[in-house]
DNA sequence: ATCTTGCTTAAACAAACGTTTAATTAATAC
DNA sequence: GTATTAATTAAACGTTTGTTTAAGCAAGAT
């Protein structure tokens, strides 16, 4: 049972820090919904920081991945970026729960978690960057747009769709549900290109 | 000193909601940090929660003054959507800290809070319906992106540079000091517009 | 059969939690 | 000056917090 056992108290941190957030849940509540004894958690995992740990190291590992994957290759800019924007959507669809929780806890300056997401958000910067590199080789004209201000704007757009969802939701139940990621990720794809495209003065 | 020490409270309260999380935060902490005894918390707002509720009131009501007074004019669109996209990054820039607390505890589902995160949300995508309504008179055009993608969208660009910021500062401190709110807002409105032109094939 | 290893349990730990109480001081009204 | 209201205080309320402990259990190895 062993595998079992901490695979359930992951997905069930992850799912109660998504709807209630990390400082309002507790060990006991996560245990419950875990279905497993309160011990297992610290016996697996260390600590409940530990656990919010590996919920970023697994949601980040897992990203980079994808961003490495669809912008790697050699083919035309427009491409690689659609391509880019339409699996980041779809991997947040599928880890939609790991998105919430580490933009949540994302401003939050805990010393200890400080560190965790300057790292991965170096390299995430650093992923995107190349993009950046491929719209604008002219480094002069980059300093119009540093990578970070690039991938934080690129990076929220594709986010919005699930950060907001909770709220939408109540607000406009059935628009919400009739838009389909795929229609989704086509707007958010459409409105960066061509708006990169304005403040480059570049065809991509 | 009762205004002072409710205003005090208050400030404490944002201050360390934002960097720390609501649920990260207890009250003998805050009440140190307004310099003001425990007690007094609960004597002015009644409870913890309550004092959430007053920190996202302030903040919505103060934003909506704001949306509607720059979406309310009768000039050509492109001017108007430049002005909300100006002033809202410069009131995010002055309630910073309200809109990481916003932000942060938007995607929790405390059933005491959801209403009122609901009540706001319809009010802010009813606010900037009026710009959609502009952008695409048609509704069979305006299926494509129903007001809260819309809204979302813009919203979620807007707040980027200051729910990464924490994050961004750590990787490139430099360039992110050196990008003034201004040129912000002005890069935000140029990839939104013609983004959005090219969505709806309309000159704005 | 014994030992070791990894998993699971119930119970306890001190510390911190949000909230309330009752008493005291400060300010305002009559 | 006295009565009334508002602001502030220290102390205690009962829970709940995250973590640790020590004992128990199953399974595979020697």
């Amino acid at each position: 049972m062993s595998k079992e056992s901490k695979e359930r108290i992951l997905q069930a941190a992850v799912k109660l820090f998504a709807r209630q957030g990390y400082g309002n849940t507790g060990m006991r509540e996560l245990s419950k919904e875990a279905g497993v004894n309160l011990a297992m958690i610290n016996y697996f995992f260390g600590s409940k920081k530990a656990l919010l740990k590996e919920i970023l190291d697994v949601f980040f590992a897992g990203y980079l991945q994808v961003a490495h994957r669809e912008l790697s290759g050699e083919d035309e800019l427009s491409g690689r970026l659609r391509r880019f924007i339409h699996s980041s959507i779809d991997f947040f669809a599928a880890h939609c729960d790991y998105l919430l929780v580490t933009i949540s806890e994302l401003p939050h300056d805990d010393p200890e978690i400080t560190e965790y997401k300057a790292k991965w958000g170096k390299q995430m910067v650093d992923t995107m960057g190349v993009l950046l590199d491929s719209v604008a080789a002219d480094s002069s004209i980059k300093m119009t747009m540093p990578p970070v201000i690039f991938s934080s704007i690129l990076m929220s757009m594709m986010a919005s769709r699930f950060l907001f969802n909770p709220v939408m939701q109540q607000v406009q139940p059935e628009e919400v549900a009739e838009l389909s990621n795929e229609r989704y990720a086509d707007i958010i794809s459409a409105i960066f290109s061509h708006g990169i495209e304005s403040v480059y003065h570049t065809k991509i």
